[in-house]
RNA sequence: GCCCGGAUGGGGUAGAGGUUAUCCUCUGGGACUGUGGAUCCCAGGAGCCGGGUUCGAAUCCCGGUCCGGGCCCCA
């Protein structure tokens, strides 16, 4: 017996800013690309791994750059400790590293998969809780490891059928033309190249008395190949960047040489890269990474990584993947309720690639086929089939029907791929 | 944090101060107790929140919340 209540609302209770509900349509998404990001993955030797929700602020203070300490959700626990939901997760990742893994045999190869927490002004592909996934490749400091690291996140983007640009280049390139600039002066010259404002960065260093250093600096943004990189570069700089490059030639991946990218963290220390895609706003950024040094912050030996993150969300805005749909068939019954479950659990056993489905509305046979009219089958069980021991098979798109017995039954139902075919 | 634009049943919408808020979809029931999608009938369900103006507010004004676009920043 069911019974409407009829309820005022009294001020409906909703979801946070910046958080959202997924229904199941969009979950089945969601899990196939993730399936697709940890198939490719591991097929590349990374294995996953999964640290806490919630870690101690200073992790995340330590050497992540001004910015991203603001947008921390950060809060006391009841024994008064400084906790922080983790805004990303190449910090947890390597606290990890130094606390149970730092006599492992090197390279460690991780991936994750996991909801990271920004406070920040949720926009288009912008979210306060968003998916990350992400591997780090621990231990070598050889271009290889970049380039492998690289390639993956190239792989993983080419298997989702997503039209992207990728961009390569070396931190130490612009630091090294920069070195002896006061940090304040350098790192606003870095946000003025990440945010492409070469007027304000001309201004700022002609103001600075950096007049000498400008033309390097422009050279190395606008150098569209290694040829064209100035002296200052760094002759170590340019050579690990042409190495990595000759690698990932190797690898097939495409890409663009792009000594201007500046990524927003602070410890990144070498090869860095960005990749772009358009039909997100504001937020074209889909994927970074690079290498750098953390452990040693966390009380860890000092290793060189590699690693990056691919904005999950982003790339489900953009990506047009669904996963095949399961052939579903509802179990019908003619007053034989207890008769169509035994057969739906007989079933569910025989076909577990199938969604079988029984009425638990009390319904009645005409009821029960109209509510699963958009199956793929019905089974029906009524009295003449317990008689004669046989179920009624109904293909639900033509309309088709036919008396089988258990084996014929289940051989059908497998036989018939995705319901697209009559029996 | 800043600037714009929005918010009406579960979803999509109409209404531009004036009865009981429109339509589509949806959900449940019935016509029809062993054969669905059609049709018809019945039922259910809404003006984001809080103030103000007014005889009267979904409609006008103010504040907040949330959403969208942009800035900032970032993945």
């Amino acid at each position: 017996m069911r019974q409407r209540v009829s309820h005022k609302k009294q001020g409906k209770l909703e979801r946070p800013r910046g958080t959202r509900d997924f229904l199941p349509e969009e979950m089945e998404k969601r899990r196939h690309v993730e399936r697709i990001m940890r198939k490719i993955a591991e097929s590349y030797g990374y294995r996953e791994v999964c640290t806490p929700t919630f870690e101690h602020l200073e992790l995340f203070t330590i050497k992540s750059g001004e910015q991203i300490v603001e947008e921390i959700y950060s809060f006391k626990d009841k024994g008064g400790r400084d906790l922080a939901l983790r805004p990303e997760l190449t910090a947890p990742v390597m606290r990890m590293f130094v606390n149970e893994c730092s006599v492992m045999p090197r390279p460690l190869r991780f991936y994750y998969f996991a909801n990271c927490f920004r406070y920040e002004r949720p926009q288009k592909g912008r979210y306060r809780e968003f998916w990350q996934f992400g591997v780090e490749l621990i231990g070598s400091d050889e271009p290889e490891s970049e380039a492998e690291v690289i390639a993956l996140a190239s792989r993983i983007l080419d298997e989702l059928g997503i039209d992207y640009e990728l961009h390569v280049g070396h931190v130490g390139i612009l630091r090294n033309v920069l070195r002896g600039v006061e940090d304040e002066i350098s790192s606003k010259i870095f946000r003025l190249i990440d945010k492409g404002q070469l007027d304000e960065l001309r201004e700022l260093m002609l103001s600075s008395g950096l007049e000498s250093l400008y033309n390097d600096v422009e050279a190395v943004i606008q150098a569209e190949s290694l040829e064209d990189l100035p002296e200052s570069a760094g002759k170590e700089n340019v050579s690990r960047l042409k190495r990595v490059c000759e690698l990932l030639d190797v690898y097939g991946v495409k890409y663009y040489v792009d000594t201007g990218v500046v990524r927003g963290l602070d410890y990144y220390t070498g090869i860095v890269f960005e990749v772009y895609a358009e039909g997100l706003g504001a937020q074209k950024q889909i994927c970074g990474g690079g290498s750098y040094r953390l452990a040693h912050l966390f009380g860890g030996e000092d290793v060189p990584s590699t690693g990056f993150a691919i904005g999950f969300d982003r790339v489900m805005e953009i990506c047009g993947l669904k996963p095949a749909e399961k052939r579903r068939v509802a179990v019908v019954h003619a007053n034989q309720l207890e008769e169509a479950v035994k057969l739906a659990e007989r079933l569910r056993r025989e076909l577990p690639e199938c969604v079988i489905v029984t009425d638990v509305m009390g319904r009645n046979l005409r009821k029960q086929l109209s509510h699963f009219s958009d199956f793929d089958f019905a089974v029906i069980v009524g009295k003449k089939e317990v008689e004669k021991g046989l179920y009624t098979l109904k293909d639900l798109k033509s309309g088709k029907q036919e008396e089988l017995d258990f084996e014929e039954l289940v051989n059908r139902l497998k036989s018939t791929r995705q319901g697209t075919q009559s029996i």
